[in-house]
DNA sequence: ATACTGAATATTTTATTGATTATTCACTAT
DNA sequence: ATAGTGAATAATCAATAAAATATTCAGTAT
C-alpha cells in the first residue's frame, strides 16, 4: 500500500500516529517535538521521516482522524432509527453544533491543530465537505422517499444546507454565543430550511 | 454634542477622520502613525487626543463609516422599485456578496482594519447586524403585504436569514471560491430559503 | 475656560542574536 | 534491498535590546 515500505510499516505508522495524537492533544501541535514523538516510539527522530514526509503530515493524518470522528457522530444521527426526515435534519445540525462546541471548549489543542493544518490542506476540508454533503443527501433522499420532502436536486440542496448552516459547524464562530442561544438560532434556521424542503 | 468641545470641534473631528481614512486606506491601520495624521491636519499628535480617545477609536469611527456604506448599498436594494419580494431578497444577498468581495479584493487595507477593529468592538458588529436585520425584515414585511410570503415572525426570520447567509457577507470566506461560483452557491441558498418563505 | 504644543513616559514593533527544533544525509546493520 | 542511526544543516522560535510610536502631562496662548 505505502510504496516502498513492507509488512509492519503500516503498524509503525499507527504507532507513530498514536504517540503523536497523545502528545498533540496534551500539549498542542507546536509544543510537541519530533524527538519526543520518536522517543515515545523508541526510535530516532530521523526514522520518523521514513513513515511521514514531515511533521505537518503527521498533523494532517491526525486532523483526518478528527474529521472521521465527527463524520461518525453525524452518521449515527443519519442512521438512527425512528426519526422523520425533518426531525433528523434538525438533530443532525444540533449534533454538529454540539460536537463542534465540545471540541473547541474541551480540547482547544486539538482544535487549534485542526485549524492550523486545514488552513494549508484544502484537500482535507474538501473531503470533509464531500462526506457531510453525502450524509445530508441521505437525509433528503429518505425524506423524498417517505413523501415528507420534495427535493428535486438532492446533492445541490445538500450543498445549500451545508452553506446555510456554516455558522454552526465551524470553529471560528464558537465563542460568539452561549451554547443554548446557539441551539435556538440553529433550530430557527433549520425550521426555515425545512419549510422550503417540505412537500406542499 | 461632544461634551466639552465647541462649535468647530465637530469640523475638526471630520478633518481628522478624513485624513485618517486617506492614510488607512492607502497604507493600512498599523502603518499609519498618529504623527502622520496630525501632520496632515496641521496639528500636533497630542491634539488628536482632544477629539478621539485613542487611535483605535479613530479606526472604529472609520469602520462605522464602512459599515454605513455597506448598509447604504443594501438599503438601495431594499428600496429599489419594481422588484418582487423573492427577487429582492436574492438581489440583496447578491449585492452583499459582491460588495464584500469588492472590498476584500480592491481595498485589502480597509478590510484588514475593519476586521481588526471589530474584533475588539463587538458593539459595532451588533449594530451592523441590527441594521441588516431590519433591512431584511423590511423585505419580508413587503412580501407578507403583497401576499408573496407568509412569514409569521418577521424579525426572527430575518435573523435566521442572516445566519443562513453568513458565508456570503463575511470577509474570512471571500477567497474560498471565485466570485461566479460564489454567486451560484448564494442563489442556491436563497432559493431554498425563499421556498420556505412562500405562501402555499 | 478652550485650543494647543513640546517634551516625558508608556507601550508596541522591529531587529538581532542564541537556542531549539525540523529535516536531510552519509553511513551501519540486517 | 529495508530499517535504522548520529551528526550536519536549515528553519523556526524565544529572549532581548533598540527604535518607533502611542499616550499623557505640564505648561503656553487666547
Amino acid at each position: 500500500m505505502m510504496d516502498a515500505l513492507t509488512e509492519n510499516a503500516e503498524d509503525n505508522r499507527e504507532l507513530i500516529l498514536k504517540a503523536a495524537e497523545e502528545r498533540f492533544s496534551q500539549y498542542g501541535f507546536n509544543k510537541t517535538t519530533m524527538a519526543e514523538i520518536a522517543k515515545d516510539c523508541g526510535m530516532s527522530a530521523a526514522n520518523l521521516y521514513r513513515y511521514f514526509k514531515n511533521k505537518q503530515d503527521i498533523g494532517a493524518a491526525f486532523a483526518q482522524t478528527c474529521m472521521a470522528e465527527r463524520a461518525g457522530i453525524l452518521r449515527e444521527v443519519v442512521r438512527r432509527p425512528g426519526l422523520g426526515a425533518a426531525e433528523r435534519l434538525q438533530e443532525y445540525i444540533l449534533a454538529m453544533l454540539r460536537h463542534n462546541h465540545q471540541v473547541c471548549i474541551n480540547q482547544p489543542n486539538i482544535n487549534e491543530l485542526v485549524l492550523h493544518i486545514t488552513s494549508e490542506r484544502q484537500d482535507i476540508i474538501r473531503k470533509k465537505v464531500e462526506t457531510e454533503q453525502s450524509l445530508i443527501a441521505e437525509i433528503l433522499s429518505e425524506g423524498n422517499r417517505t413523501g415528507e420532502f420534495d427535493v428535486p436536486d438532492v446533492l445541490n440542496t445538500a450543498e445549500a444546507i451545508i452553506l446555510a448552516t456554516v455558522k454552526f459547524g465551524v470553529p471560528i464562530f464558537v465563542g460568539l454565543y452561549p451554547l443554548d442561544e446557539f441551539e435556538r438560532k440553529a433550530i430557527n434556521v433549520v425550521n426555515l430550511l425545512i419549510q422550503g424542503l417540505k412537500k406542499h
